[in-house]
DNA sequence: CGTATGGTGAAGTGAACAGTTAATTAAGGA
DNA sequence: TCCTTAATTAACTGTTCACTTCACCATACG
């Protein structure tokens, strides 16, 4: 299950939506079943599924079965992804990155923006 | 047009999407018009259209009018913010801040996630 | 004036999204 | 075995999204 690492998009998809971070919020504190994920909630299970689906999805969060309960952790990593892309587009940072970053696109040859 | 001020989920949407990051990208070395910053971009001046109408909804730039052209700009206001929202829910941030974040959310009776 | 240039508005399309209900799988306990 | 609990899958619905094309508005210029 080893996503598509360079997805920004999908991490940005899935913090958009309010219900997704609550759920990244709770995960903070530790893990979680998706029953107790779902509880503050007031939609059907499904959704919430759906929900934990997209986390997943953008690598937020890692699911283990534990009998007939899944153990919902937080995967931090996505959000480092993020936050340094954010970083680097806020503030006066360093232009000499912005280059780097450049140079490595070029390779890649990707339009990761 | 002085957006909502907390709306995260607009944030995170407009940077979800890989043109609109590119735009952010290219704003970033100065700003520029709506001609300038379609031009990498295979898709008609519509499309264009409604991308910068996205960021701006987001607060991610300004327009303004200057003879047939419009002058985007922009604005890191909401990337301070995205950027506040994912550095406090990576890593082992203080728990403190986690409290008083509650508090805030509590008086101002939304739900921010 | 007429016409080119820069950009937006409006309407439509297909795909993705966020939710629903109903059916299904899987495990635990009487 | 039967029943309950936990969670997912499947199928469906209404909305939003990312485009398109065509029409429009505004400014500059001959």
């Amino acid at each position: 299950m080893t996503r598509t690492a360079d997805d920004l998009s999908g991490v940005f998809h899935a913090l958009a939506d309010p219900t997704r971070r609550a759920m990244i919020s709770r995960l903070r504190q530790g893990a979680a079943t998706v029953g107790e994920l779902a509880e503050p909630f007031p939609m059907s299970r499904p959704a919430i599924s759906q929900h934990l689906k997209v986390l997943e999805r953008a690598g937020l969060i890692e699911r283990t079965a534990d009998a007939q309960w899944r153990r919902c952790t937080l995967r931090t990593e996505p959000l480092d992804e993020a936050s340094a892309w954010v970083e680097r587009h806020r503030g006066e940072w360093n232009e000499r990155f912005d280059l780097l970053e450049e140079r490595l696109r070029e390779r890649k040859g990707q339009t990761n923006a």
